[in-house]
RNA sequence: GGCGUUAUGGUGUAACUGGUUAACACGUCGCCCUCUCAAGGCGAAGAGUCCGGGUUCGAGCCCCGGUAACGCUACCA
């Protein structure tokens, strides 16, 4: 079955497109990615750009994260017109929110008989998957309780036993949607599982949510990453089953480390504060991830410099029919080379601008001078005992981090330890602290030669300021990318 | 394993409806400039377009069959 012409989505009605980040850590490069496509799309159609919130998940929650997303959004210049932070006629535009509207629309899938009530323990259904699993079939819901009559769904309450709402997908048949890049895309019913859409917290899972709102928000456009393709089937359902018209899809490729695999934190820096820390410009950013995937006319000639371009000119000139759906690999050094050309273009009062703004703002400035007024007797000295907070490539050599009872192997191990320990805490002193002291003593690894092997890394140096202080005026951000690049660095010299 | 998507030098992209030695940029190497390093200028190497068939006077572009990579396969998004 084709999906219908939707008149939803004819010329006359004005194109809203939306992007939906999750709050659940550091804004992403992918979501400017996705982000600068959404919004120049809806910005060359003279159409409207919506930011929402999916905090649907409770337990990957990250308070300080939505904050985080606008600052990087703003930092690259991609305004928003409607948002939780701006409201507009569509809101709330953090799903949080929202959660009655959910509960009512699943109400109405209930009555319909296209959704139903599902009684099984997270724990049951993991029992079930991993049999499947050890069986060699796919898992997928058993469908156990497709069919629950009054009584049986009486009994399972009086019980006591939560219960979740699923999609009732159609035993047979097969459902068609169009993605505007690729065409039709087809997935028989028997690959598409009885997606829960609300959970027995009463939050609904993404599928729900998106589709009850694109919908409320009159989104024309559905502008997201690849790795969508696959639940979209169940999507075009969900519109169906609520009588909806749907919106166009367009499936951007994802990007890639250069293994090619899904760009990672573990592979590659991708939290857009990195960035911003690191000293890109946000107009390179852009530029950048606007080469990703094609859109724009490439050169022919030598050195047309047809490669830079500023978000005004991807307005003027990006087209979606030109994007290529390999996955692009996120070159860093490509990256670079950009962010250098930008660099040079500045005037020198832009410039100075830039690192008064970086690299030496009166913020940093004042907690690394906070750090060692005490420890040097005239100014000159400053330089020479804060190095390490001004520079970006800092690699100690194996006498200076390696301690005298260890081999470098173990030392190697012990620092992607550390590395792992630091991504997962809080970045303040009090949570810093027991978090290296607990991996220590769970490793073995002294207190000492604990601190001292970070000091190593993070400075360079085996004297410096307060190992802890330093780190929380560094910044997460960069602290774990010099972790990253040290680790990198030794794996390399290791294979030599 | 199942399903889906994708496939052009190391990387990002180009090649109008099939039509000369597959183009541009990054990177690499060399030369020039230069007190050094960058930047800049000039040049070179590097793919015969995932593989195998087919259609055609002619295929990176069309058809068939493989393969590989990636994504999804959660009460995550």
């Amino acid at each position: 079955m084709n999906p219908e012409p939707n008149p939803n989505t004819s010329s006359s009605t004005p194109i809203r497109v939306r992007i939906a980040p999750s709050p659940t850590g550091d804004p992403h490069v992918g979501t400017a990615y996705i982000g600068l496509l959404n919004y120049l799309y809806a910005k060359q159609r003279g159409g409207q750009f919506v930011l929402r919130i999916e905090d649907t998940d409770r337990a990957r929650f990250v308070a300080t994260s939505e904050q985080m997303i606008f600052d990087a959004l703003h930092w690259l210049g991609l305004t928003w017109d409607e948002g939780p932070d701006i409201g507009g006629p569509y809101g709330p535009y953090r799903q949080s929110e929202r959660t009655e509207i959910y509960r009512e629309h699943v109400q109405l899938l209930l009555a319909n008989g296209s959704a139903y009530r599902s009684f099984e323990t997270a724990e049951e259904l993991e029992a079930m998957r991993q049999s499947q699993l050890a069986a060699k079939l796919p898992p997928r819901y058993n469908g156990a309780h497709r069919e629950l009559t009054p009584a049986q769904i009486a009994g399972f309450e009086a019980e006591g036993r939560a219960s979740v709402i699923r999609l009732k997908v159609p035993a047979e048949g097969e459902t068609t949607f169009r993605d505007e890049l690729r065409g039709d895309i087809k997935f028989s019913h028997t690959n598409v599982d009885d997606q829960i859409l609300l959970k027995s917290d009463g939050f609904p899972t993404y599928h729900l949510a998106n589709v009850v709102d694109d919908h409320l928000m009159r989104i024309t456009d559905v502008i997201r990453a690849e790795e969508w393709i696959s639940s979209t089937p169940k999507h075009v359902l969900l519109y169906r089953a609520f009588g909806w018209d749907l919106p166009r899809f367009w499936h951007m490729p994802l990007l890639r480390n250069l293994d090619k695999s899904k760009i990672s934190k573990r592979k590659n820096p991708v939290s857009l504060i990195y960035y911003r820390q690191a000293g890109f410009l946000p107009g390179a950013m852009l530029n950048f991830l606007g080469l990703m995937g094609g859109g724009m006319p490439a050169g022919t000639e030598k050195n047309d410099g047809a490669e830079i371009f500023t978000l005004p000119k991807m307005l003027e000139q990006f087209t979606f029919d030109r994007i290529s759906l390999g996955g692009p690999v996120f070159d860093l050094v490509k990256l670079k080379w950009l962010n250098g050309m930008y660099l040079r273009a500045l005037s020198p009062e832009e410039f100075q601008q830039q690192l008064r703004e970086v690299v030496f703002s009166d913020h940093y400035l004042a907690q690394v001078g906070a750090l060692v007024q005490d420890r040097i007797e005239t100014l000159a000295q400053f330089g020479d005992v804060t190095g390490f907070f001004f520079r970006d490539d800092v690699q100690p050599a194996p006498e200076v981090f390696l301690p005298k009872k260890r081999t470098l192997e173990e030392t190697l191990v012990f620092a992607a330890e550390q590395l792992t320990a630091l991504e997962a805490s809080d970045w303040t002193l009090e949570a810093l602290d027991p978090t290296l002291r607990a991996l220590g003593e769970a490793k073995q690894w002294a207190v000492k030669e604990n601190f001292m092997l970070l000091r190593a890394i993070l400075t360079g140096s085996t004297q410096s300021p307060p190992l802890l202080e330093s780190l929380v005026v560094f910044g997460k951000a960069r602290t774990l990318d010099r972790v990253r690049r040290f680790l990198e660095a030794q794996k390399k010299t290791g294979k030599r």
